[in-house]
DNA sequence: AGAATAGTGTCTTTCAGACAATATATG
DNA sequence: CATATATTGTCTGAAAGACACTATTCT
């Protein structure tokens, strides 16, 4: 009886169907003081005109890590950045055509090293500032809750075109959200921010608050920033002073440089 | 030249072959004022014998939130119960046989709720505490840094049977490491602990702190824990007084209630 | 000097942790 | 009363937030 059982449970024909399973990128960025996202519009259907999240298939020969800095690779022709897991979307209806199950990664990217206009550019691309994600995000279930409120979203292109969370393709509008609250929420207990930076060896404590504000939609104290970090990470030897900057409006701030703690750097 | 490009893109062959997609679940309980990890012995290849941690392939017609609840129904004969997404596996060769893509779900069972044994039987299934999961999961990556750690995890089961991570089958160990540091993470800013609770209408707050104590795996102030739970959760309304518990040894404890905040319940 | 930006100091409130003291049950 | 458990109170130090003040450059 328990083999029966078991033969059947092995042999249902639906578990010899697989799903696609792709690899979706969330390239952020800072730049002008806000935080930006790499979309891309789609030349395919459905949602064709549409703007999309970039992503590709997952190959046999590659990890999901792998494929998320392949295609970041090419998509944006940046390498050796923080890269990580965000969620794995797998909605039975979230692709009209087949089955498609999507990991879902984010990455921080300084905004000098992305060159996504530079490359061959077979879609157009191009960053998106994002207002309107509120609320909090605990213990939130991405795929059930936050389609509701991912889609008052708005998104700001370079032109002032304005695109909303029910404009974009797919499930994108609630997979965007859920990244930004995930920053939102490991902001202050890891290195995340680090990760927006042009030079992390000749960087401002200014600069690293406007990638926190950005990040964040909120100003936040001058004063209680530099206390705040200088304590967590100056005493670690995380941060290391390097001389003063030159040639500047007003004031020369001290440079700081970041020293990655061993372990967390990018898998090649 | 750029169709060409795309054409060639698009139809690079890896890119028809699917991988397997499986989910897995770790099904965790308290009893006796430990953690404990539902594990069952493999009865086929590769691994056999080993304990793993159970799972099933995800079918066409269901979302992975489907398939692990599903999967805890068959296994643990349990429903509604807390299931997060946890993260998904995908290294190349973490399966020995095809190329399988795990995504992993941690669920959390109240011990009375747990009938492994009153059902078919068709796998040996037992309950293991488990020891020697130390350090911050700050930022770690879990499919790349994990596995050293994870090795040296000590698993207990119910004759006394000590299972080291390198015993356990595929990479399970690592699993089970990020699952145990992503509850002590999570602990204190989610509701987590309420859903191991063998009765949330009825429980004190005594039986909540053993609940913490045995995911943090250390000994809590009974004063300090009082205040901080009182303070977050009475406040709010999210747990009301039910009278006083009787007939126990020593003075009796007032009972609760925990409410949950609407938009957190377990899908159906 | 005045504008602009960088950096410090202080005060209050909140909160975590250590630990002491009190309360209410059973035997 | 002794024992066992529950509950409250107090003290201290760390840290967040609000906000005022000082410092160093350029024009």
């Amino acid at each position: 009886m328990q083999s029966e059982q078991q033969y059947l449970q092995n042999y249902d024909p639906s578990q010899f169907e697989h799903p696609s399973v792709t690899v979706d990128i969330l390239i952020f960025t800072v730049s002008d003081r806000k935080l930006r996202l790499l979309l891309i519009r789609r030349n395919e259907h459905p949602y064709l005109g549409k703007w999309a999240i970039p992503g590709g298939f997952l190959r046999m020969d590659e990890s999901a890590d792998e494929a998320a800095a392949r295609r970041i690779r090419e998509e944006a022709g940046v390498e050796n950045v923080h890269l990580e897991q965000l969620y794995t979307f797998s909605a039975v209806n979230r692709d009209p055509r087949t089955r498609v199950i999507s990991i879902a990664y984010l990455a921080t990217v300084p905004a000098g090293k992305l060159h996504f206009l530079a490359g061959a550019g077979a879609e157009e691309a191009a960053l998106f500032s994002i207002d309107g994600i509120t609320g909090e995000s605990v213990g939130e279930q991405p795929e059930t809750l936050q389609s509701r409120t991912a889609e008052s979203m708005i998104l700001t292109g370079p032109d002032g075109e304005l695109v909303t969370g029910s404009d974009l393709a797919f499930d994108h509008a609630g997979i965007i959200r859920t990244a930004v609250q995930r920053m939102r929420g490991k902001l202050d207990y890891t290195d995340l921010a680090f990760g927006f930076l042009e030079d992390t060896d000749s960087f401002t404590l200014t600069e690293l608050r406007f990638i926190h504000e950005a990040i964040l939609d909120r100003s936040l104290d001058i004063g209680n920033f530099r206390r705040t970090i200088k304590r967590e990470y100056e005493a670690s030897g995380r941060i290391v002073e390097q001389g003063l900057e030159k040639g500047c409006v007003g004031r020369p701030a001290m440079l700081y440089s970041f020293i990655r703690p061993s372990g967390s750097g990018t898998k090649d």
